[in-house]
DNA sequence: CGCATATCAGTGAGACTGAAATCT
DNA sequence: CAGATTTCAGTCGCACTGATATGC
């Protein structure tokens, strides 16, 4: 018993439990599936979660995807402006705002979104393919309530 | 109009569970944590993933390296030529053995990261401050199985 | 003027592929 | 020669910061 045992609190137990690594390698992994499966759709994976964000919360501006996908607003520029060229989605400006651009996701985004679907989805069967519906949603709540939790004390 | 059905995933259904979403939005935020937590203490994330590495094998090869952290030879290598800089870690021609070389933590290595680990530590208490050690084991169990099931697949 | 939004421009860390040298 | 290992060199997608213009 190697006693570096302090009176104190248990200062000495600093190492980490793994999951930060865990979730780093499985990210890794999981960035390079998905970049393999979606490049067919010529797609990558940073187009597919803004263009799921644009599903998700329908008509907003480049400041909201940027808040939203938690980038910068130019490198969501940058991204709007690949997305826009491959047809993806369509920009109008507002109407009662001369600055404000509001961007959409046009027919052709969409269907092409959902054939990336069918793609993202194999690509979680394979990653568990042994966890029941109820084992996912409760693993998923878990995962959100992380990212929740590491926002709030973020800023 | 076509019913949705939110209350389960139909396996029928192409739409993603959003698992693979939120890992990588986990991975996301997590990523920036670390890395402005691991910035005074002069290390980033791929070094921090690379110390631990050693810490675990103890001593490998840049080869063995790459393969464990998932990179290329070359990748690893300008990683290792920076952390050797820093004086973290040290390398020795195998002696019976031209080509290779020996790579293994230094004492001031070992040191730094054991610094890093109390932040990634308080990182990890950030993300489940309400997860029992159960629970957080029940977790780390299956992402570790998630990366196997789609290292073993993406061979 | 202060603030938000969009966007042009430059920068930079990271990881990749290609190619070469050396050793078993 | 084939295969493994290291390493030099070039490339590139991607996100960042800075600066600018415009509208509220």
């Amino acid at each position: 018993m190697p006693a570096k045992k302090p009176t104190s609190a248990s200062r000495a137990d600093k190492t980490p439990s793994g999951l930060a690594y865990i979730v780093g390698r499985l990210d890794h992994v999981l960035n390079r599936r998905l970049r393999d499966g979606l490049a067919p759709l010529g797609m990558n994976v940073s187009h597919y979660t803004a263009l799921s964000v644009f599903r998700a919360l329908g008509t907003i501006s480049n400041a909201q995807l940027a808040e939203r996908t938690m980038m910068s607003p130019q490198s969501a520029n940058e991204m709007v402006k690949a997305m826009e060229a491959k047809g993806w989605i369509e920009r109008s400006p507002d109407p009662d705002h001369g600055r404000i651009i509001h961007i959409r996701l046009t027919e052709e985004g969409t269907a092409c979104l959902q054939r990336c679907d069918g793609v993202v989805r194999d690509v979680e069967e394979a990653m568990f393919p042994d966890l029941s519906a109820d084992e996912r949603a409760r693993l998923h709540a878990q995962l959100r309530s992380a990212v929740r939790a590491l926002n709030l004390q973020g800023i």
